[in-house]
DNA sequence: AATGAATGAGAGTTCATTCAT
DNA sequence: AATGAATGAACTCTCATTCAT
């Protein structure tokens, strides 16, 4: 291993140090109260060190999130080793649930914070967001063709599914539960994951929610 | 009117003008940049006139909270006048959302905000919050006692609605739906309240969701 | 005197006392090292109490200039006084030269200071800064047609003078006189100003300086 | 050529590139902007470097005035072709202007800037830039002597010339005639230095403009 | 009842400079 | 000779809050 290799190296680990720290102190106070210099003092060095890895707050916090996406759609890809289309449903339902309770503070990021950073509500997040989305799509769209799930719009159905976990797992992280015990938490989440989809499972008649097709064109 | 009445009078009128001001600045700039100045400046009363109807800022957002309760309470049992039990559950999950996306800001501090108040994760909270919680349990409880929902764990089954239409009226809230238009998003909601509830309905067959009774003894 | 009077004297009183602190800072230091913070500390008080006076820095040096272009003028205006145009003209370069070297931190800020205030350079500077020069250039006109200076494009002439005294102020203002010591500097200050408008009075003859009217519209 | 030799020369070349760096930041960006690090990233180096060759930014802005002086003596000296002293003085006030429009950056670090480098004021200032005055002071006792000019302190002479060339330039280079296009500009420094110097010609007539003599002994 | 005046604490950010390698 | 890494000190500005009046 050569100098310029370990330099990028140590350098790749100041990152992840600086990023671990951010997310601890998220985690611990809440994304107000991340600020530069608490990250500095935890790490014991200067604000001024922070700089030389990130350009200011809003990259560490894009860089955040988009670090989640990329363990959530890792997460989500790991499903496909599973053939039946139902069973990966479900297994991604899971997968998604598990993903945000082991990682309040990326969920949070991710998925409920306002307006983290202004580089994230420009472009990209669209594409690394909607990629998880359209997975959990296709296999819904896989399970409808198989007959699995009754016939509805398919963005209905994705959205239904993906409404259910969201609010699963924000209602959590954000403490809203706190009349259960941990214990009782956990019963409560596996119990909803099946009992909304095998209430789901196509038993034959029609679902009535909408048109099929939502008109095309999105957000203007 | 004795004199200390008519001043407990003026006293509350002022409280609910430093809410309803403090409320709209919400609306109009979002909570970050909720200031007390601000709320003073637009009242035409100085900051430190607001500090002899709250005791500090925390106490002004834990008020609105438990208005925002008290109106969605108001709006829960406005489903009361219906009799069906499970058209009933379906008029609560529309209520629901609407007053999500007719009052955001009172639902991101009751939902989805961190930590509004110290206070309200103490102890009150659980009261208010829960009455809505109860309101929707007993509802679902009638429905399976009717046999119009499959027999399942109460707990599970309400916790699986509040989840479902949490789910929608956060995401929209925290602006995770860009991707569609405002129109799609209204066939959205829509649509997955239907997709949803009509999935679940009874159609003679178990669910597997955990024990009927959950653990008593709820968080310690 | 009433209350609201008092305070509004007491508020003045505060205002003047930060301005003037600035001022003594600016000559001690330069203008690069005026801060918020090294002004409170000299009147004792929080940063923060600035704010309660002035909106941002640009403020008070906004104020500054402005004050000093009044009292410039003031000074310009005790000319009037002075019947003959040209002892008037010869005035004016003395009241001039005793402002800019009597108020070294307020000239410097006028007409040495790079970009003092962005409000400055937007639009009421011209006007405020043109009173002055529109001043001399009346005091020249009157002269020329005199007969007492030689005929020559206004323009020209008025800002050959203030060139002039300009020039002097500034050299001596930002130490580039130093090999001069304080009394002779004195001297030569006041033979230069004999030298120049005894040197330009009208001997009878043309002097070649370009056309008698500028090209009207100025700047774009 | 030896090694030492080249060594020398290597960092000489440095040196220049470093200085012209600097200068064009100067140029593009203003005073105020220029930071060790701007220099650094634009000649590809790091900023550590720059302290091999300059003991520090001071150093850098001194060096800097220095050139600046050599040039404009460089300017002055090329008047000597002209034999008529009195034309050699005309060109020398336009010399000076155009050295001072041409590069304003010299100009303003030369003979505006407060203390560019704090050992300016200290003593090589005198030796370097008393050269150009006495060189101008030496082209104004000419004149007297040829009866071209009107008998008179020469240093009130020479400083009276100076005082009004500087004000030209200083008015331009701080942007204090913003009120003039460019082109009027132009018209007015061509008048004005004809205007100044056809003004003061030896017209028969004494000057009064104190003793023929400064007294002696300077600052200190 | 109302407030003007004041502030401590803290935010993000930038800079010239140093020093071990 | 060159530099990557680091920092102390500074900047402007905002906020919730207090307290004497």
């Amino acid at each position: 291993m050569g100098i310029t290799e370990r330099k990028e190296l140590e350098k790749q680990k100041m990152r992840k140090l600086i990023l671990k720290t951010a997310m601890k102190l998220f985690l611990e106070e809440g994304f107000e109260n991340i600020t530069i210099r608490r990250i500095a003092e935890k790490i014991e060095y200067s604000p001024a060190t922070i700089y030389l890895y990130f350009k200011d707050k809003d990259e560490i916090l894009y860089t955040l999130h988009n670090e989640g996406f990329e363990e959530l759609y890792r997460r989500q890809l790991s499903t496909l080793s599973i053939k039946d289309p139902l069973q990966r449903l479900r297994e991604q339902g899971e997968v998604y649930i598990s993903f945000a309770l082991e990682n309040p503070e990326y969920y949070d990021l991710m998925f409920i914070m306002r307006g983290p950073a202004k580089k994230i509500i420009e472009k990209k997040e669209r594409d690394i967001g909607m990629r998880s989305y359209e997975f959990l799509k296709e296999n819904v769209e896989e399970c409808m063709e198989a007959g699995l799930l009754p016939e509805a719009n398919v963005d209905v159905a994705a959205f239904s599914l993906w409404s259910h976990v969201h609010g699963i797992a924000s209602l959590i992280i954000r403490d809203r539960c706190t009349t259960f015990s941990g214990e009782q938490i956990g019963y409560l989440v596996k119990g909803s994951l099946n009992f909304m989809l095998d209430g789901i499972l196509n038993k034959g008649h029609n679902l009535n929610c909408g048109p099929k097709e939502l008109k095309v064109g999105g957000n203007q």
